[in-house]
DNA sequence: TTCTAAAATACAATCGATTGTATTTTATTT
DNA sequence: AAATAAAATACAATCGATTGTATTTTAGAA
């Protein structure tokens, strides 16, 4: 009983007036004037009237909410991200609804069917690490849904991508690491199946090939670069014949793996000097410091949303490749400095 | 014309059969038996029909979704605690639409309107640092509307609140610094507006009082306890007569405060030693590793949401405070080892 | 074969808001 | 006062799915 909300109907009843004219009066509509709409007004907030938006969108066949899905909110990356995505929405008038994939396609595909029954007007997405084909995106994208990809790409035709320079930010990684005297460079690297992961190795091979360093698959090691992956990768540095570095293309993996060789009372980075990849907050605070590379997060989520919302709202550039590639900036901290 | 989808209708026309039977046959009613259902289903993929969730939201009067507010979606206690809702959640077929308040009072009351107006079946929230008066969470809970609080209580009637109890672990904590020889403690105190901080700060003061230390005003240090905070914090404990230690209500300023202090040339823990609160993840990597109270965070968020559920189901019970309240742990680390 | 019960499916109203069109009211002009 | 235009408001269909009730079909019994 109490749970049964006003409408508008309700409104109409108590004022003797239509609901199409308080419909249009609590739209602010100029078909209403004044007075009528003064006492619509009124009666609604005695009531205690409270707009069904489900209503309206149905009605309206537009939700003005975007789908917003990452791997995992608490990655600070991440959630900087999305505080650009909302300052942006928040002005154009739209909600955002965050979900996170925990890193799982079978929860990013449910989750992505979700948003669409609950017709959010634009996705824009992360994938998570376990995507190894694109072919649900594939289909949304020849829908022509509006669907946008931030951080790690994905490369189907005419798709648009908000991203940085990762093989030219790795790239400078590496070179950062040779100018300081390293030789043997190791990369932590991830998922292959991503594009962002294959660029930052990429980036990585060609900065040793520039240097005359010959690149040896054993120190390539592939991971998902979670926490404990960080550890099992530092485990394996230690059985390789020799390491002076390592370029871990994310901080998470770094920093663990620099905690575990401290314990083992190796000196970072007099002996093995460290390069991550992100900034996260804890980067700063680590002991030593790590240098990293740091993402123009906030913007990147502004731009992000700023493509889909033109996206939604002008139907006709939809087929048309967007990508934006933002410039990262390696900053040097005392992880690498001898 | 790609984007309308296909409806019931279009199945029950291509089919010569009524939609309340094409519905039906989607929902795996037994009122509809294999042959036709199986003839309804392979129509609906052909046709790539996926339901519109607004239109059976609206009918239906249930959505099947709660939403989730905390003051912001980058700290670490909430992702843990979002991650334990949607745990539940997902079992119980629940959607979650996470939001965040930036601790604003006014993108609080403007997030509560919109979950309002989707009609959400209930609201988890954990109020922000701005909110100084319950009135509008007072006007819900009037209505019967499901709405529990976590981490952050609010103290008004017949309402359910998942917590710890911040009054123990604090006292505890401050105890603990006395235990190894502290007299001069200083706390960081977050907004008196908020419940917690007033029973952290009161912990404080009890332990304080139990082992005859005097309480002096000006060695409680009030802010919002954000990095900014931990540092102007840090700067007036250096301009206050003696002071050997820190019990601060958060980790956070805690941690900024200990970076600023470590610049200044002050050992931690042998000058001042430091005990935080949450247990983030960065308080066991900063140096000296940080003391400080772990939260049972991902229990918290299975628990509020069980409650919440609850709530939703059996509309009687909602008049009732079952206020949960679960213990912490004190985690021991350098910053307080002499 | 006819009748009856049960199974299967169809009909039609409904959820709450929106909106094109129609109608009524008001104001203006002659 | 009548005629007309403009302003204000009412009517009614619609968005897509659900569901109580009614009807038709099928199967089994007499």
């Amino acid at each position: 009983m109490e749970k049964s909300k006003a409408t508008i109907h309700d409104i109409s009843e108590a004022l003797g007036i239509d609901s199409s004219t308080v419909s249009r009066a609590l739209n602010d509509s100029s078909r209403v004037k004044g007075k009528t709409k003064k006492k619509i007004i009124n009666k609604a907030r005695e009531l205690g009237y409270q707009r069904n938006s489900l209503a309206s969108k149905l009605r309206t066949n537009k939700t003005n909410t975007i789908g917003v899905i990452v791997p995992r909110i608490s990655r600070h990356f991440f959630s900087s991200v999305i505080a650009g995505i909302e300052e942006v929405a928040f002005n154009s008038n739209y909600d955002i609804i965050i979900c996170q994939s925990l890193e799982s396609v079978e929860r990013e595909k449910k989750l992505i069917e979700t948003l669409l029954s609950n017709r959010v007007d634009g996705i824009l997405i992360s994938i998570s690490m376990e995507s190894t084909n694109y072919d649900h995106f594939e289909a949304y994208k020849r829908q022509g849904y509006p669907i946008i990809f931030f951080d790690r790409p994905c490369n189907i035709l005419e798709n648009t991508n908000v991203i940085i320079n990762d093989f030219q930010a790795s790239f400078e990684a590496t070179e950062h690491l040779i100018d300081i005297g390293c030789k043997d460079i190791v990369h932590f690297s991830g998922p292959q199946t991503l594009e962002l992961y294959k660029k930052r190795r990429n980036g990585y091979m060609a900065a040793l090939e520039k240097h005359g360093i010959l690149v040896r698959k054993e120190y390539i090691i592939e991971s998902h670069l979670m926490q404990e992956d960080g550890i099992e990768s530092a485990k394996k540095i230690l059985n390789l014949p020799k390491v002076d570095s390592v370029f871990s293309a994310n901080d998470t993996a770094a920093i663990s793996a620099m905690q575990y060789l401290k314990k083992k009372h190796i000196n970072i980075p007099k002996d093995i000097a460290f390069v991550g990849f992100s900034n996260e907050p804890i980067s700063v605070v680590i002991t030593p410091s790590l240098t990293t590379i740091e993402q123009p997060d906030f913007k990147m989520g502004k731009e992000a949303f700023k493509l889909l919302f033109e996206q939604i709202e002008n139907k006709t550039s939809q087929k048309e490749n967007k990508t934006k590639i933002f410039s990262s900036k390696l900053i040097i901290r005392s992880s690498t400095k001898r």
